[in-house]
RNA sequence: GCGCUCGUAGCUCAACGGAUAGAGCAUCUGACUACGGAUCAGAAGGUUGCAGGUUCGAAUCCUGCCGAGCGCGCCA
């Protein structure tokens, strides 16, 4: 501020917060910003000049050993060799805790993912959301949000009837029909409805029976299999209870009383277009059945009257179209729509042989969660899943999997993890004591490791800030490689040769060693992916 | 036709408007009598779909075109 005031300049053109970064060549500091080169126009200055101003008045500050002006404005910062210890010792005092933040502390977060309908097993586009949906919950919490994750069950509706028609075909040992489902899990769900009412295709209330049973398998075998990945959730939320309890004709009474609804052609309408949607939808229709949305609106009110401040949608690429009509819905029951936030996430497509395979129920070419788990495991699932943007389709490779290969990266980090245990096992068989002497690190392998471990409670607030877990993921990777060029060089090594009593040095990475470990495993936590001691 | 999203190395993907666009896999060359070689060092690989524009600076923002996926029902 000073080296602005004492120029004349007005200190109200910095912005809010200052943007430091870490360069991606080595060469220009340990720290960059670009704070000279965004506010010099704005104060009619060259951003040179501003920029060696600024260097001058951060020369002589502790933890800073050089400021540098380069290219057309950028600030260049090295920091002090004991600016860097005071990361290890962060990293140290907190454990299992660094990389939280506070930022979202006291928002009420509702994220609601997966929700797909329960007519058949989760598929590989529902495995996505799994993953990232979860990864999202756990990065949300760890900036201090407090998560509720939710499923929504959309048991309401013909989709359901057409379900259980099915499940009395496959029952009847009949094809299925034609605007049916098929697959091999409508038998063994048929045949247990059976086995547990033997009487249930003569009943006279034979498809409630097979309703009431059949969709209630369907919701144990999705529960356990989310389970088994490592997915849970906090609320099973059945749209039909908002049928049953009134909640939706609630819901339409009040958009009734408060002009929100229209009435045309016989049928109730929401003035979607009015708050961003493409064209108005039907609420009410001519018939006097609530339409779909309708059970959106009263879900919507029942989360806010919960007491969420943050709705989170995550919805497949092909439900992108709910976007305006969600906060239309918010909009038209008085709320605020900021509270509604869609995330549209991109589909999964199959490849073999390098052509895209269609996946298809009839053909039997659909992949489930449980296919996918069973030919790569949990971990390589989930890390596959979280470690590329939702933004953009991902294709996952059918010959790959079939050979099971270690192509996935998340070998690389989970090993550099095991490395670490490695390490300190042996470690303690040898008796050695880490000690605090970071000072002694002074190797560009050690202060590259120190230096990627402080950066991990930043990148876990961009990924949650953005709603980007894939950063966590990308960071840990390069993390791993930090450990790795450290474990490999010989001027690092971390336990002693032969019968040589270790150093003081070498005390001190082990202690970094401890330090990074936390890192990998609270950043893999994140995930919900596992940080094996051995593998 | 209209709308949303995407287009980056041979493949799968990164890069909150920043400096020489990065990893992994695949290919090639090296490193195991050294804490676990699931590793490391190096090579090669790019007109960021195309063309304009904004900016000190564009893969990123704006416009148009090309291409891909998805969506456009009183279904859910």
């Amino acid at each position: 501020m000073d080296v602005l005031s004492t120029r004349g300049l007005d200190p109200a053109a910095l912005p809010a917060t200052v943007t430091i970064e870490r360069p991606r060549n080595p060469e220009h500091g340990d720290y960059a910003t670009n704070l000279a080169l965004q506010v010099a126009k704005k104060l009619g200055v060259v951003p040179r000049d501003l920029a060696g101003w600024l260097a001058d008045a951060l020369t002589g500050t502790a933890a800073i050993s050089s400021v540098d002006v380069a290219g057309p404005g950028f600030l260049n910062l090295r920091l002090a060799a004991d600016a860097q210890g005071d990361v290890v010792r962060e990293v140290l005092a907190l454990g299992a805790a660094y990389g939280t933040g506070d930022r979202l502390a006291g928002v009420k977060i509702n994220l609601e993912f997966v929700s797909a309908n329960p007519t058949g097993p989760i598929h590989l586009g529902g495995t996505r959301w799994a993953a990232v949906g979860d990864a999202l919950g756990r990065v949300l919490a760890a900036s201090g949000g407090d998560v509720t994750r939710e499923y929504y069950f959309n048991d309401a509706g013909a989709q359901i009837d057409r379900f259980v028609r099915s499940l009395i075909a496959a029952a009847q040992g009949e094809p299925a029909p034609e605007d049916g489902y098929a697959g091999a899990y409508l038998g063994d769900i048929a045949a247990e409805v059976l086995k547990r009412e033997p009487g249930a295709l003569t009943a006279e209330d034979s498809h409630e029976v097979f309703r009431r049973i059949g969709v209630n398998l369907m919701f144990e075998e999705i529960k356990r299999d989310l389970h088994d990945f490592g997915t849970d959730f906090d609320v099973y939320f059945h749209e039909n209870s908002l049928h049953e309890s009134g909640a939706v004709a609630k819901a339409i009474d009040q958009l009734k009383e408060s002009g929100g609804l229209y009435f045309e052609d016989g049928a109730w309408w929401l003035r979607s277009t009015e708050y961003g949607d493409d064209k108005d939808r039907v609420v009410v229709k001519s018939d006097g059945d609530p339409a779909y949305i309708a059970g959106d609106i009263a879900y919507f009110l029942d989360k806010r009257a919960r007491g969420f401040d943050l709705c989170i949608y995550m919805l497949g690429a092909d439900h992108h179209g709910y976007v305006g009509r969600l906060k239309a819905a918010a909009a038209a029951v008085g709320d605020d729509p900021a509270t509604v936030e869609v995330l549209i996430g991109q589909l999964v497509n199959l490849v073999s042989d390098g052509k895209p395979v269609r996946m298809s129920k009839r053909a039997g070419t659909v992949i489930t969660m449980q296919d996918l788990v069973e030919a790569v495991g949990v971990d390589a699932a989930r890390y596959a899943m979280t470690r590329s943007s939702a933004d953009s389709s991902l294709d996952v490779d059918l010959d790959l999997l079939r050979k099971r290969s270690n192509e996935n990266p998340v070998f690389y980090v989970q090993y550099a993890h095991a490395r670490i245990c490695s390490v300190l096992r042996n470690a303690a068989d040898l008796g050695m004591t880490p000690n605090d002497s970071f000072e002694l690190l002074r190797h560009d392998r050690e202060g590259d490791l120190i230096r990627t471990a402080g950066e991990f409670p930043r990148v876990v607030a961009t990924a949650a800030e953005l709603r980007e877990p894939h950063r966590v993921a990308r960071y840990l990777e390069e993390l791993a490689g930090a450990l790795h060029r450290f474990y490999d060089t010989l001027e690092c090594r971390v336990l002693p040769r032969g019968d040589d009593d270790p150093t003081d040095v070498q005390g001190a990475r082990l202690q970094l060693c401890v330090a990074a470990r936390h890192v990998f495993a609270n950043g893999l936590r994140l995930l919900g992916v596992t940080a094996p001691e051995r593998m």
